[in-house]
DNA sequence: AGATTCATGTCGCTA
DNA sequence: TAGCGACGTGAATCT
């Protein structure tokens, strides 16, 4: 049996399930009237409502209402749950150190309460992230420019680390910022930051920086020119032929 | 009665309740062993295991295995879920546009079913975020320094907002930059961009400008003090008063 | 443990 | 709708 349920049990009842599951590495679920009281990174508090609590073996514990992906309390995994009852309430209590952080879920109502065996997994594999895009531009550094030769990836400067470091076609340094998807300013200012950083290792050898991303805002294309910075589109997994023939839809 | 549970349910009993709950505004989970696919902003495939998957009436979908905070997938509110038996199996399928999105669970086996109704609601109240630091700051401008004058807050600029505008005790331009936490060289990077703009709309009226945070990495000190800008320690909420007396601990 | 950056970030606000 | 920045961001990686 690898699902244990208790619909509308005691609070009692409840804690002797809690105690258990979290003892077995269980996960849980738990349904019902709650207020959750939180204190650490910041602070918060949430009066009654209808919940649903999910306390993961790793530690994780998180409070989701009816809406939003975002949980409206949450602590990460690493912390560790208790559940007591006070005043015949279930309540569940989730801490750590560093930084000191504590959850509190009390419990006016309890509808339902699940414990379940997580035995069989797999791993995501993902693909269309940075790491991608960087892959596709080392095996053609023609994406960035005729001539680019790449000569070190996360190269690090006094103002962190170069996405890839190489020369141009003059042999003159080049900085590659890379991004995924389309940049607003904050990405124009990472770039510069790198070339002024790089410009000072190699003062008048005319350092060089390009942004390369699918596509960029107008204030960032703005930004960019100002401060003598490039950009070329390129995205992380080739774009699908939009010429005829592209008929893989289902 | 607020919550509907299938145990170890036929794929046709679970897709009726799916229906009917997502008719009805409920939330849902599922409990079970499935694979997930993803297709969207990136892409994505997870083999087979057991997970948790919550369907809300927002239409935001979670996939949840018994680690981390994050979803190993998902798909956010305001897609569309349908759910379908396909060669006797249940499928969740949700999708959106701007972007296209589209993410599928196909279960293999079913261990839970449940329909949550939610009803009660209360809004969440939270402190210790930069609009406090920035209330903080508007109540005492003097925390930024002496003589500080705020004139505008979310003041626009050709570089974006800046958090608090005004003038200092020689009636020069100020830029103040506000962060709710110990910040790292993204935050400096930002605080230059936006007294650039706002000197190329004073030219020769001496802008300064200032961070104000927590604290600072070695590096971001550096970063600052290089381009001329200036740090003040001070936190969305005063500190506790680490001279004795502070006996608040349970 | 701290620093740094990416992320299918998510979320809210505003023009 | 797109742009922009905060977030208790979370998570991975490296020192």
């Amino acid at each position: 049996m690898t699902v244990t349920t208790l619909h509308r049990p005691t609070h009692r009842d409840a804690l002797a399930l809690l105690e258990e599951a979290f003892g077995d590495g269980r996960m849980v679920t738990m349904f019902g009237r709650c207020t959750v009281e939180y204190d650490g990174r910041a602070e918060s508090s949430l009066g009654p409502g209808d919940r649903l609590v999910v306390c993961k073996p790793d530690g994780t514990i998180l409070v989701h209402t009816d809406s939003q992906r975002k949980p409206v309390n949450w602590q990460p995994p690493g912390c560790t749950h208790r559940a007591s009852v006070r005043d015949g309430r279930l309540r569940v209590r989730s801490e750590r150190s560093t930084p000191t952080e504590r959850l509190d879920v009390r419990f006016e109502r309890l509808e339902q309460v699940s414990a379940y065996e997580v035995t069989d997994r797999s791993d995501l594999r993902l693909t269309g992230s940075e790491e991608d895009l960087r892959q596709r531009i080392l095996d053609d550094p023609a994406l960035v420019e005729e001539g680019f030769v790449p000569r070190a990836t996360e190269r690090e400067t006094a103002a962190g680390p170069v996405d890839i470091f190489g020369e141009d076609a003059e042999g003159r340094p080049l900085v590659v910022e890379l991004k995924r998807r389309r940049v607003g300013p904050s990405a124009a200012s990472q770039l510069r930051r790198y070339v002024e950083a790089v410009d000072a290792e190699f003062p008048d050898e005319g350092v060089r920086g390009i942004l390369v991303a699918p596509s960029v805002t107008d204030r960032t294309r703005e930004l960019l020119d100002e401060k003598g910075l490039s950009f070329v589109a390129a995205e992380p997994v080739a774009e699908a032929d939009e010429e005829e023939g592209g008929d893989e839809a289902t």
